[in-house]
DNA sequence: TCAGTTACTGAAAACGGTTTCATAACGCTC
DNA sequence: GAGCGTTATGAAACCGTTTTCAGTAACTGA
């Protein structure tokens, strides 16, 4: 009961102003019934020189709604998800919905967040980012009845917006296969942690790696996935290993420009050239990447956020019932570290 | 009025099967007011079984407060302002407010989320990263009785967290001046439009850098400063024609990693060696600052974010009553862009 | 002219909490 | 054992909206 809070004109004092009901006022300013031409302009008036505008709290609880679309998202620092995130704003900011961050940066926090923000009361919707989804968890957003969208990755029951990996990893060996590489090494991040920088992507890259492999004849050999820990020097040492050895790759691809950049200084440490002794693909075209001239897999970011608040809001509004699944391209940008292998095998 | 929210247990619900009155209740889950241990038990264990828990809306009408933090922020996208928002969250996430962020992207933004946006029914309090903030507009933030922080941003009437831009600007300097450098150019953000990059950072940096010539008796040259849009390829094209100019200088302290990065380019494109032929200095500490080896100011990024989100809270304690001006220092961190002058002047 | 719509309107009941206020029960003190 | 402060409690008022509901006045058609 904070009486500090001087808290503006209520729809009472517009009402007492104007000299009618409470009701009319709501009417008038909601549109929501009709009302006499002379009574709407005796309360807008009365609006304007009380400068009211209503309270977003009270209508809230009246409404039942909370006017709130949260986000959970893993690591919102790194760029790709930034970008994403863009691209929710730039649906959400012309909209009544105010959205709110939940950065996960643990399994904790994701667990809490999981169970803590999907409630009715809480938000009208949640949107979740990069983060993979058991049933148990869908099961738990049923009971709570609260609209889910998931973007980059996806679960049978709920409405999602991804981009084909796949298909990225497919076009990524292909590029590599029709330079005349065919000892292509792929390059990711650990494959068994749920939290790890691309979890679900890079499995999904794997296959199109393998897939493209097969297409072509070109036998997958085990020897030749290579996985670490999702950082510069963590791959850079990795790799330095793998590219001394005897039946050394000519080409890798790399789940992610971070881990390309990686490969790219353990050739340096060796005096590989890059790209006449190594080819090097990689995967979300993030700003060093033009800088540096890495070929790259670039996905559309952006428009995964802006293509996730959409299907937001189409939950929202009941125009969308049953899960629905849908897919971005991705986009090869052919830069300068990519050409035929110079020593055939 | 939506029925179809299937909203949970309420208080009342709750009040009934322990069999006690709802205010009872509300001072058990709040602590507010002394309970008997066996009325605080059976209230316990009616919460427990119904699985109750508060309405966040409700509670907020009630209290007339929003539990709301808003975060006006440009390009939010950008690196170092994700950064600070990372600060911000470390403190928010562990407290019982939310923070909503709103991302200025144009004029237009700004000044409807500056008027929008602090108010009491919308936000118990708002922090502004780097918008420069002109007397109107905190008036009307003093009107509207919400507290408001500035991150990066000073005004005399609020209080404020800023990395000490004119130190910044003299360290990186004086570093130049000390290795012997005589002709050191400029290179910032247009400093006419309030909302560049950089504004008030940009000014200061330029500040800084003046005095740092003027204690060693290097006079200032209107022609070294140079200033042009804040982009990579811009930048680029501008220092081309700086850097052929017959007294061209032999080191650039740039405002930003990023204006830096287009210094070094334009050089590359003269077949200039940084650093034997140009030393450079960025300012920010951007990820590929590492990538390339470039020295640069390490601003307290994450820091002014944590503790902007700290202050907030004084604020909103009342333990802050008058504006406070805090500054945090910056680091310079040298790498391999600079070193004495190869041909001295 | 009269019943039956129709267009407006205001009082009152939600929404789900917190806080005030009055009261009852229980020691105390003298 | 009368007077008094303390502690615990529930009823009721309040926060500021939206919506229901009942009612009035004007408007239709027969």
């Amino acid at each position: 009961m904070s009486k500090s809070a001087s808290n503006g004109p209520t729809i009472r004092d517009v009402a007492k102003r104007a000299s009618v009901g409470l009701a009319t006022v709501s009417r008038v300013i909601n549109g929501s019934a009709p009302v006499a031409d002379e009574t709407r302009n005796k309360v807008l008036q009365a609006v304007a020189e009380l400068k009211y505008s209503p309270s977003p709290t009270a209508r809230k609880l009246s409404l039942g709604k909370t006017f709130v679309i949260s986000i959970i998202i893993p690591f919102f620092t790194r760029p790709s998800f930034v970008e994403r995130l863009r691209g929710i704003d730039s649906i959400m900011a012309n909209s009544d919905y105010d959205f709110i961050v939940f950065n996960v940066e643990t399994m904790e926090k994701r667990d809490h967040y999981f169970s803590s923000v999907p409630r009715p009361d809480r938000s009208d919707g949640v949107i979740i980012v990069s983060l993979p989804t058991r049933s148990e968890d869908t099961e738990l957003f049923r009971n709570k009845r609260v609209p889910v969208v998931l973007i980059d990755t996806q679960h049978p029951s709920l409405t999602s917006v991804t981009e084909d990996s796949v298909q990225g990893g497919i076009d990524a060996t292909q590029h590599l296969v029709e330079l005349g590489h065919t000892r292509i090494a792929y390059v990711s991040d650990i494959l068994h942690d749920p939290l790890a920088h691309n979890y679900t992507a890079s499995r999904n890259r794997l296959m199109g790696y393998r897939h493209a492999l097969e297409r072509t004849g070109i036998p997958f050999n085990p020897t030749y996935h290579c996985f670490c820990h999702h950082d510069r020097p963590t791959t850079r040492a990795m790799m330095r290993e793998v590219l001394t050895r005897p039946d050394r790759p000519t080409a890798v691809f790399a789940a992610s420009d971070t881990q390309a950049l990686g490969v790219m200084e353990a050739a340096r440490d060796l005096a590989l050239r890059v790209p006449e002794d190594l080819s090097v693909v990689g995967y979300d075209d993030i700003e060093i990447a033009e800088y540096v001239g890495l070929t790259t897999m670039r996905q559309a970011l952006f428009e995964s956020g802006k293509r996730g608040a959409e299907l937001m809001f189409q939950l929202l509004d009941g125009q969308i019932t049953t899960p629905r699944a849908e897919c971005l391209p991705t986009d090869l940008i052919i830069r300068n570290t990519t050409c035929p292998p110079q020593h055939p095998a």
